[in-house]
RNA sequence: GUCCCCAUCGUCUAGCCUGGCCCAGGACGACGGCCUUUCACGCCGUUAACAGGGGUUCAAAUCCCCUUGGGGACGCCA
């Protein structure tokens, strides 16, 4: 066996939702753990549903999460030509035939066998008619009658299925268009696929798809199939059902690592370790470590997943981030009035205490106003701003005033200085003190955040909050 | 209906293949505490699970069978 590659083929219609991601990962992570290739091919043969925007929507949530492809994508639209060349020589060895049945007569053999308790199928009455094409004729794969077809799934273990279970499926409509089992065989083998990883619901589709394998004497790729992932109600995660596009936590501010790591998590695992960098994931992904039973994707341990990255991320990313959230928010003149740097002495104020970039954005609003524009929290200033407190505060303004370097080590011996002197305690200052410069009653650390405020805006705040 | 798959704390999972180290470990959450200038972070602790029943065995979460429950498939959709 050569290189390992594997692929990832979704339909184009919707968006790259959380499972398909998933998929979309653990097939990403099986090539590149064994220094193969990945390739992409969009399944765009149902014209009616598939669109270019979902197409563009699919891959700009694969580059959002890295997820990269090697070689050109592959429509499999482009491909029928070869699907029915795939088609006539099945035909002409024998392992495919024409039938002219209608759809009707279809139907009704399989409600009588359903009627009988046997598996509802077609009963392969132009086996042998040898009849060639035609109007309105279908073909179909001439598949084993007896005998049963095996293989040993990647993630399930060994799956076997009697042969009797399977009829004779269409390979070619009546309209000339090949179907699907067809077509991915025919892909798959042409593209050079070694490993398919795919969704749970394809494990019935499997054993078709050998038979197809066989009848044209190909080798038959490695197949494992990854559960679903589950929402809080333990339903199936759709699309009216909570399952967001992964664009849409991108929306919500979370971080693509983050996303990588929750989802490779959700369904795999390596002993107990929780956060992988992308470099531990390809190293260590194995598909051993897959799981086989669904799972319920569980928002509270992601926004976890989350922060860890947050904390970790480097400040002046996340202030760029925290700039493009702003512009689409406000806009671009707007946004450009808070400075990148700003930002950035910002950010790490917040990275323990953000659990998204939308959150931190937040949370640097008292930060990105001018002092006339603060809001101040009711509750917070009945409580902190009394005129015992705004009296201390006008005495430790005069103070702060003094200072030449604004910087958190000075405000910090200032303010210590103020309470020795004044025979208070810390706490005393501190919460009216933090009203007073943020509004609020919750901030970062006092002195970095005065610091990083800077003496105009402290003075200004302190002043105003004296007069409310 | 028939076939296929699945089943460990609320959730993600380790352990299962190669029985004993498991009166089941980690993580998220929840709860309590510590730290502390608020809020977080961090740290410490508590809570909580082998679906049920039969076997096999000196010994079963681990192997076998049955039941129950969940999911999927049975298309001239992908």
């Amino acid at each position: 066996m050569g290189k390992t590659i594997s692929r990832f083929a979704p339909s184009p219609t919707g968006f790259l939702h959380i499972g398909g991601a998933r998929t979309a990962l653990f097939a990403w992570l099986l090539a590149r753990s064994k220094g193969g290739e990945f390739v992409l091919r969009i399944e765009d043969t149902d014209r009616e549903r598939s669109t270019q925007e979902a197409i563009d929507a699919i891959i700009d949530a694969m580059k959002w999460l890295g997820l990269e492809h090697d070689g050109e994508i592959i429509f499999q639209s482009s491909r029928a030509d070869r699907h029915n060349e795939v088609i006539d020589q099945l035909v002409a060895s024998g392992n495919a035939y024409y039938c002219d049945c209608t759809k009707e007569q279809v139907d009704a053999m399989r409600e009588k066998a359903r009627q009988e308790g046997r598996k509802p199928k077609y009963d392969g009455s132009c086996r042998e008619k040898d009849l060639g094409p035609g109007p309105d004729r279908v073909v179909r794969l001439k598949a084993p009658l007896e005998g049963s077809t095996a293989y040993n799934d990647m993630v399930k273990g060994p799956i076997s299925i009697d042969n009797t279970e399977m009829d004779d499926m269409i390979l070619r409509r009546s309209d000339g268009t090949p179907t699907y089992n067809l077509a991915v065989v025919v892909d798959d083998h042409d593209m050079g696929v070694t490993s398919v990883l795919r969704g749970d619901d394809h494990v019935n589709n499997t054993p078709r798809q050998i038979l197809i394998y066989k009848a044209m004497g190909w080798d038959v790729p490695n197949f494992g199939h990854v559960p679903m992932i589950l929402g809080p109600d333990k339903k199936k995660l759709s699309k009216r059902h909570g399952a967001l596009s992964v664009m849409e936590y991108e929306k919500m501010g979370y971080l693509p690592e983050a996303v990588i790591n929750y989802l490779a998590r959700l369904g795999w695992s390596h002993g107990d370790q929780e956060l992988f960098s992308r470099e531990e994931l390809v190293e260590l992904f194995h598909p051993e470590g897959l799981g086989n039973s669904p799972s319920v994707f569980d928002l509270k341990k992601f926004e976890w997943v989350n922060s860890q990255y947050m904390q970790q991320a480097d400040p002046e990313r996340l202030a760029t981030l925290m700039q493009e959230f702003l512009t689409r928010e406000v806009g671009e003149e707007e946004a450009a009035k808070v400075s990148h740097a700003l930002l950035a002495k910002v950010a790490p104020l917040l990275q323990p205490r953000a659990k998204s970039i939308v959150d931190m954005l937040e949370q640097a609003r008292p930060f990105m106003v001018d002092t006339t524009f603060l809001a101040y929290d009711e509750k917070a200033v009945n409580k902190f701003l009394t005129d015992d407190s705004k009296a201390l505060l006008e005495a430790l303004a005069e103070k702060l005033d003094a200072l030449d370097e604004f910087t958190e080590e000075s405000v910090e011996n200032v303010m210590r200085g103020f309470v020795d002197e004044k025979g208070i305690k810390f706490k005393e200052v501190a919460q009216p003190t933090r009203v007073a410069v943020t509004g609020t009653t919750k901030s970062p650390g006092l002195f970095e955040t005065l610091a990083v405020l800077g003496k105009d805006q402290t003075m200004a705040r302190i002043r105003r909050a004296v007069e409310l």
